[in-house]
DNA sequence: AGCACGCCGACT
DNA sequence: GTCGGCGTGCTC
């Protein structure tokens, strides 16, 4: 039975008090509009979704308040147009959460809620459809080679509707008859064909049934996310916890009410299998209950997937596991969503924007790799997933895993004041697995003591690899800077190839024979010749994985070298064929930036190179130390998973540095501990709270100026007693595609006085008037 | 943010 | 005489 999925007033009315609604609307202002609500539509309550006339065009907007009266004057009020009735409401405490976000990161309410859902339901057009079932047409891998030649040159609209399906991959009938009339016929003709499954999805991911040879596909599908077999038996399988494992489990599952643990558990030492446990545990105990399940990579979220399907298979129907991420084709991201929200899907795996799901059944949150720096959204609302995971866990009372093998500065520093429950994993969980042996070459000694290198390659790095290459185990080399090299100058006039918008290196890439900008995405060919003064010795000075890459070819003779990067990788789904080519043991040296270290069980990785390490110890940024760490804790992480010994063999000129002495023995307590006392003396996060105002001008005098006026607007302001400001400078890159940025930073011991200051700030800052863009930025992590 | 209105330079 | 530059002001 359905009500009506979009209502549209018709005028005759029913309700008799006059009734008006408030509503958030996806714009900079942080206001609520009053709208007169129809009296003959569904009773109007917070967290309906409607359609607004606003200015000369309409939006869609959120209920916020219900209620008999406005302040607006009658002769401005306007009447919402459309309701979504179908959707079942936000709840009061998803409002919360948005507008907590919202209050926080210093934005209107809309800004934050309505970005939030998922595209589906911000287009009203859609509004009928929503829960309609949906038949669903998804390209097959025969279809992918076929399709595009098969059609006749001239059918040009077929060729577009192919063209669209390829694109997105499936798509539901609706759209594909807005491309093609007959679409219904072709696609029926392309499923006979091969090339094409059919599916009827109904609300909310459920009931999925197939036709034709869909048996046949709905297995290929409960396997396809990994190689799980997929059953009730899977369950024989279970791995023994260890005592430290277990008392984690049984830790998080006993207790009641808001409880914040760090899970700090070593690589290797088998988080996930706590967090399998104790998501097993509770979901089995109230069959209702909803869990969140956080990982900062979208590269992550299928291994995740499969070990979650393979565990619960006996336990949760197929639909109960969801993925949200921003790699999800937009119609699945919507039934996604939308079994989130009502309440149909009980796990929900997905990347930081996952955090604003809707969620009504939420009873437990786990965030893997909780220190990771992708939780912190870089644009727009700048929120940290991790941080607001934590605050829905003491919204709603329940637990929140945060976990990490080297947590965060301020997680630790939490679970160092006891407001966090420590677990802790010191050990490996696979038998004989410990961790790998640290060696610091000496890059200073090397040289001077004149050993043999080769493109920035030590002589024992190359032998360590050599050796593994002949016993069959692979090596993985880990730069953190990708292209063929970072510079390209002329030996005689020393000009170097910088970018035309930005005030940056061109970096130069060698495959596609091309010199490109990595902060606007500029690109040149590369010239013959020193542009300045001709000379033709112009040379790559520096190295990146390219580079690398291309060294270890001759360096390792007979490797089978492979390159993971943002540049390798740049084709949707590319970085899993590559990293599945790693696990099929189909490359002996695997060679990439942080992609490689984050998450992946390489089973026959022995051997963990780290080249130029060294720039980040000596950054202006406090937190580059704490990066750094992480890293090559994790990359290290890399080597010896599986059983066998394990070697990381890092390259650097200050083998005497504390961080790489702590790297040696594993040290994460004794590196958090020290970086904490010098946080403590410098009075840095987390002992103040801070927040940035960055300004984009076309001059760099301009963005100077703003600042400097928002500084004097700021000492007026009665809360910012409590609360230092700096002085506005010029950001590392000032200009990216020729916008010039500086920026001002300002802090507080005092959360409270740091919001109070900025939430008085806002309205002086917009009252400065200037072609400026600007944006405040709470909690920043890049300084 | 959109999307208007509004008031000054180079074009048919 | 207009087309169009982007300054500034508003959106219930």
């Amino acid at each position: 039975m359905r009500l009506c999925t979009v209502f549209v007033p018709s005028g005759s009315g029913r309700r008799m008090t006059p009734c008006f609604v408030r509503v958030a609307l996806d714009h900079p202002l942080p206001a609520l509009y009053d709208y007169r609500y129809p009296p003959d539509a569904p009773a109007p309550q917070p967290g309906m979704l409607v359609r607004v006339p606003f200015g000369r065009r309409d939006a869609v907007g959120l209920i916020c308040e219900v209620s008999a009266h406005s302040d607006v004057p009658a002769n401005k009020l306007r009447d919402v147009s459309a309701v979504c009735a179908d959707l079942p409401p936000l709840s009061p405490q998803w409002l919360a959460l948005v507008g907590f976000a919202a209050d926080y990161y210093q934005r209107g309410l809309g800004e934050v809620a309505l970005p939030a859902l998922p595209q589906a339901l911000r287009d009203p057009a859609r509004w009928p459809r929503l829960l309609a079932p949906e038949e669903r047409y998804r390209l097959l891998p025969a279809g992918r080679d076929a399709l595009p030649d098969a059609l006749p040159a001239r059918a040009q609209a077929l060729r577009r509707l192919a063209q669209a399906l390829a694109d997105a991959g499936e798509f539901d009938l609706a759209d594909a008859r807005a491309l093609h009339p007959k679409a219904a016929v072709t696609l029926e003709s392309w499923r006979e064909a091969g090339w094409v499954e059919y599916e009827c999805v109904a609300f909310g991911g459920a009931g999925r049934s197939l036709s034709g040879d869909g048996e046949e596909s709905r297995a290929d599908r409960a396997r396809s996310p990994g190689d799980a077999v997929a059953g009730a038996d899977a369950a024989v399988f279970l791995p023994v916890l260890s005592d430290e494992q277990a008392v984690a489990v049984e830790t998080i599952l006993e207790t009641r009410g808001f409880a914040p643990f760090l899970l700090h558990g070593v690589t290797g030492s088998g988080k996930t299998e706590v967090y399998l446990r104790a998501l097993s545990g509770l979901l089995e105990r109230e069959p209702d209950a909803q869990a969140l399940v956080l990982v900062p990579e979208i590269n992550l979220t299928p291994q995740f997937e499969a070990a979650f399907r393979t565990r619960f298979a006996g336990v949760l129907p197929d639909d109960a596991i969801v993925t949200l991420h921003s790699g999800l084709a937009e119609g699945e991201r919507a039934r996604h969503w939308l079994a989130a929200h009502t309440g149909r899907a009980r796990l929900v795996l997905g990347t930081r924007l996952a955090v604003l799901a809707s969620l009504p059944r939420l009873a437990m949150l786990v965030v893997d790799e909780e220190h990771d720096p992708a939780y912190k959204q870089q644009e727009g609302l700048r929120y940290s997933a991790r941080d607001l995971a934590v605050w829905r866990a003491k919204q709603l009372g329940v637990p929140v895993v945060l976990g990490s093998a080297t947590p965060s500065l301020e997680s630790w520093w939490q679970a160092e004041q006891g407001r966090y429950t420590r677990l802790t994993l010191s050990r490996r969980a696979i038998a004989d697995a410990v961790l790998p042996a640290v060696k610091l070459i000496d890059l200073e000694e090397e040289r001077r003591r004149g050993r043999a290198s080769f493109e920035g390659l030590s002589g024992p790095l190359v032998a360590a690899m050599k050796a593994r290459l002949e016993r069959g185990e692979q090596s993985l080399v880990f730069l953190n800077r990708r292209g063929y090299a970072p510079v390209l100058s002329c030996d005689a006039c020393g000009w170097v190839a910088g970018c035309p918008r930005c005030s940056a290196y061109v970096v130069l890439h060698k495959p596609e024979r091309a010199l490109r900008c990595h902060h606007c995405g500029w690109e040149s060919r590369i010239p013959h010749s020193c542009p300045d003064c001709g000379n033709v010795d112009i040379a790559p000075m520096g190295r990146g994985t390219q580079r690398i890459e291309e060294a270890l070819a001759s360096a390792v003779p007979g490797a089978r070298v492979l390159r993971i990067d943002a540049d390798s990788t740049r084709r949707k789904g590319s970085a899993q064929a590559l990293f599945s080519d790693v696990h099929a043991g189909d490359v002996d040296i695997l060679v990439g930036t942080q992609m490689i270290a984050k998450g992946h069980d390489f089973q026959r990785v022995s051997l963990v190179g780290v080249l130029n390490a060294d720039n980040a110890l000596f950054s202006h940024d406090f937190r580059a130390s704490e990066r750094l760490f992480a890293q090559l804790m994790q990359v290290s992480g890399r080597a010896g998973r599986a059983g066998l010994p394990g070697e990381v063999i890092v390259q650097t000129r200050y083998p005497r540095h504390a961080i790489y002495h702590a790297l040696a023995r594993h040290d994460y307590v004794g590196f958090a501990n020290s970086q904490i006392a010098e946080r403590r003396d410098a009075h840095l996060p987390p002992f103040v709270y801070q927040a940035l105002l960055r300004a984009e001008g076309r001059t760099l005098e301009a963005a100077l100026a703003f600042l400097a006026e928002a500084a004097q607007a700021l000492a007026t302001i009665p809360a910012a007693q409590r609360v230092t400001a700096y002085d506005a400078v010029p950001l590392t890159i000032v200009k990216v595609m020729n916008v010039h940025r500086a920026q001002l930073l300002v802090e507080s011991q005092s959360r409270g006085a740091l919001q109070a200051t900025l939430r008085a700030w806002q309205p002086a800052l917009r009252a400065l008037r200037g072609v400026l863009r600007w944006n405040l930025e709470v909690d920043p992590l890049d300084i």
